[in-house]
RNA sequence: UCCUCAGUAGCUCAACGGUAGAGCAACCGGCUGUUAACCGGUAGGUUGCAGGUUCGAAUCCUGCCUGGGGAGCCA
C-alpha cells in the first residue's frame, strides 16, 4: 500500500493508502470518532464507526493521546463537510510512539508558556502556516534576486569590529582577541560588489539592544543587496519591485494560509496596484510639525512618528533624503543639497514600521575617510573598506530587508516573535 | 536603563479584607457526523518570593524575582 502526503490526497480518492504522522486532535461520539491527523504538509480527518471497524482498533484509537505519532490506513472519501474536500474511512491504526500529558492543548494559552514550549508550539495550524509562507518569502527573494542576475555572496558573521559604530554588539573570544557578532554583512558586500557586480548576503545578524517591543528580535535575519553602478533612484525602484514580487507571490501561494491567519488579503493586493507614495525628510517633518508633533529639521523620527507618516497611505512609502548627521557614515550625500544623504526607509502600511532601509554609498576617497574621523571610527580597521574607494571606485548603492518584519507585514501578526521558529527575545533564550 | 501592567489548579481566568472557584486538560461514564464537539461525575492549591499592617491577607503596604506591553535604538 502506498504511503502519501495528505497534501496529495486529492489524487487518490476512493484508494486506499497509508499516513504517518501525529494525532491533532480526536472528537468522539459514541459509536463513532473522528481522528484529526496531522504530517507536516496538512491536516485530515479520520473517520471510525464502531459497527464498522475490528473492536481492538476502535479501542485503540478511542485511548492514543493527543500528539501520539501514528501510522494509518484508510480508503480517501470526497466529503463536502470537509475543510480540505477529503476525509480518510479509517481502518487500521498503529500507535508509533504514545505522547502522554501533552503540554500544549487547543484552549487558549498565553505568550510566555506558549514561548516556552515553542518547539511544541510550532506543531500548531498556525505556526505551520506562518513557517511555509516564511519559507516562500525567502525563496521568491532569493528567486527575484537570481532572475536578475545578483550572485549570493556570504558575510562573515564573526567580525573584528563594528560596522556601524551606534548598536550594541555581542561580543565574544576570538583567541585572545576580542570580535562581535555580526549586525550587518553590507561592508562585505560593497566589496563583493566590486568582484560581482550585483552580489547579495543572506544571514542572521545579531544586536544587543534592551529592546522589548513586539518589532525588535535579539537574532533576525537580513536580505543585503548591493550592486555597482546602481544610483538612488534605481536602488528605490528595485526595492520597489522585490517587494511587490514578494508579496504577489505570497498571494499566488498561500491564499488558505493568509486565511488561517486571518490576514485581510485585500490590503495585500492594494499594495500591487499602484507605485510606492515617496515622501522627503523635509515633507515628512513639516507634517508632523503641522500635526502638533515635537520634532525639529534633523531630529530622527521615533516609533509614533513613524507610525504617522506610514498611516498617510494605505501602501508602503519611501522617506528618503535625511539629515546625513542622523545617518550612517558610508552614505553619499545628495550633490544638490550635502547635507542630506541619498538615503531611505520604506514603512511598512498598517502600522508595521521600517521593513527597508537604503542608501547609495560615498564612493569618493577623501569624503568616505573624512567621515570615518568624524565618526571617531578607527581608522586602521576600515583600510580594507577604504581600498574600494582607491582601486576602481563607482557609484554603488545597497539596501536591507527585515526579513521577519517583512513576514509579520505580510502575515498582518501583533508580534514579529512568531516569525522566526526560534525567537531570540530580551532574557529568553530557550529552548 | 526608564515608564506601565501582570504573576491564583497542568492551561486560561474569577474571587478585590471574612471558609480559594469555574472552564479546558487528566481520570470514570454517556452520546452514530463531530469541527477548540457536547452532557454527567472524580481528582487536582504553600495564591511568584521575603517581610509588614490587621482579630483575620490571594486581596492593603514595602522590597525582591519573573514575565507582558511601550520608550529609547533599530530591520
Amino acid at each position: 500500500m502506498q504511503t502519501v502526503l495528505i497534501r496529495d490526497i486529492g489524487q487518490y480518492e476512493g484508494k486506499k493508502v497509508t499516513l504517518k504522522g501525529w494525532l491533532y486532535n480526536r472528537r468522539s461520539s459514541g459509536k463513532i470518532q473522528f481522528l484529526i491527523i496531522r504530517d507536516g504538509t496538512g491536516f485530515i480527518q479520520g473517520v471510525m464507526v464502531q459497527a464498522e471497524s475490528d473492536p481492538e482498533i476502535y479501542e485503540l484509537a478511542a485511548s492514543i493521546p493527543q500528539e501520539s505519532s501514528i501510522e494509518v490506513q484508510g480508503t480517501v472519501k470526497r466529503d463536502a463537510r470537509s475543510p480540505l474536500g477529503y476525509e480518510l474511512v479509517l481502518e487500521n491504526i498503529v500507535l508509533i510512539s504514545e505522547a502522554k500529558d501533552y503540554p500544549i492543548s487547543l484552549k487558549e494559552h498565553g505568550v510566555d508558556f506558549l514561548l516556552d514550549h515553542r518547539h511544541l508550539w510550532l506543531r500548531t495550524p498556525r505556526q505551520v502556516a506562518i513557517m511555509r509562507i516564511r519559507n516562500t518569502v525567502v525563496k521568491a527573494l532569493r528567486d527575484w534576486l537570481d532572475s536578475r542576475g545578483f550572485c549570493l555572496v556570504d558575510a562573515p558573521i564573526l567580525t573584528p569590529a563594528a560596522c556601524e559604530g551606534t548598536t550594541t554588539l555581542f561580543e565574544t573570544d576570538y583567541f585572545g582577541e576580542k570580535a562581535y557578532l555580526s549586525q550587518s554583512g553590507q561592508l562585505y558586500m560593497e566589496a563583493a560588489a566590486m568582484a560581482l557586480g550585483r552580489v547579495y548576503c543572506f544571514g542572521p545578524t545579531f544586536r544587543a539592544e534592551k529592546s522589548k517591543t513586539r518589532r525588535h528580535l535579539i537574532e533576525f535575519w537580513m536580505l543585503e543587496p548591493e550592486m555597482a553602478f546602481v544610483e538612488h533612484e534605481e536602488n528605490l525602484a528595485i526595492q520597489e519591485e522585490i517587494v511587490k514580487y514578494v508579496i504577489r507571490t505570497v498571494l499566488e501561494k498561500h491564499r488558505q494560509d493568509l486565511e488561517l491567519l486571518q490576514r485581510d488579503i485585500s490590503r495585500l493586493e492594494k499594495v500591487l496596484e499602484k507605485p510606492f507614495a515617496r515622501m522627503s525628510y523635509d515633507a515628512a517633518i513639516e507634517y508632523l510639525q503641522s500635526q502638533g508633533h515635537d520634532i525639529q529639521w534633523g531630529d530622527d523620527f521615533g516609533a509614533p512618528d513613524e507610525t504617522a507618516l506610514a498611516n498617510l497611505h494605505d501602501g508602503p512609502v519611501f522617506v528618503e533624503r535625511f539629515p546625513a548627521a542622523i545617518k550612517a557614515f558610508y552614505m553619499k550625500p545628495d550633490p544638490q543639497r550635502p547635507e542630506v544623504v541619498l538615503a531611505a526607509d520604506l514603512l511598512a502600511p498598517e502600522g508595521y514600521g521600517e521593513i527597508i532601509g537604503g542608501s547609495q554609498r560615498i564612493d569618493d576617497m577623501d569624503l568616505l575617510l573624512q567621515r570615518i574621523k568624524e565618526h571617531n571610527l578607527p581608522e586602521e580597521a576600515f583600510q580594507w573598506y577604504l581600498d574600494l574607494r582607491r582601486y576602481g571606485s563607482v557609484p554603488h548603492s545597497g539596501f536591507g530587508i527585515g526579513l521577519e518584519r517583512f513576514i509579520t507585514w505580510i502575515c498582518g501578526l501583533s508580534h514579529l516573535r512568531e516569525t522566526i521558529p526560534f525567537p531570540r527575545l530580551l532574557n529568553r533564550i530557550y529552548p
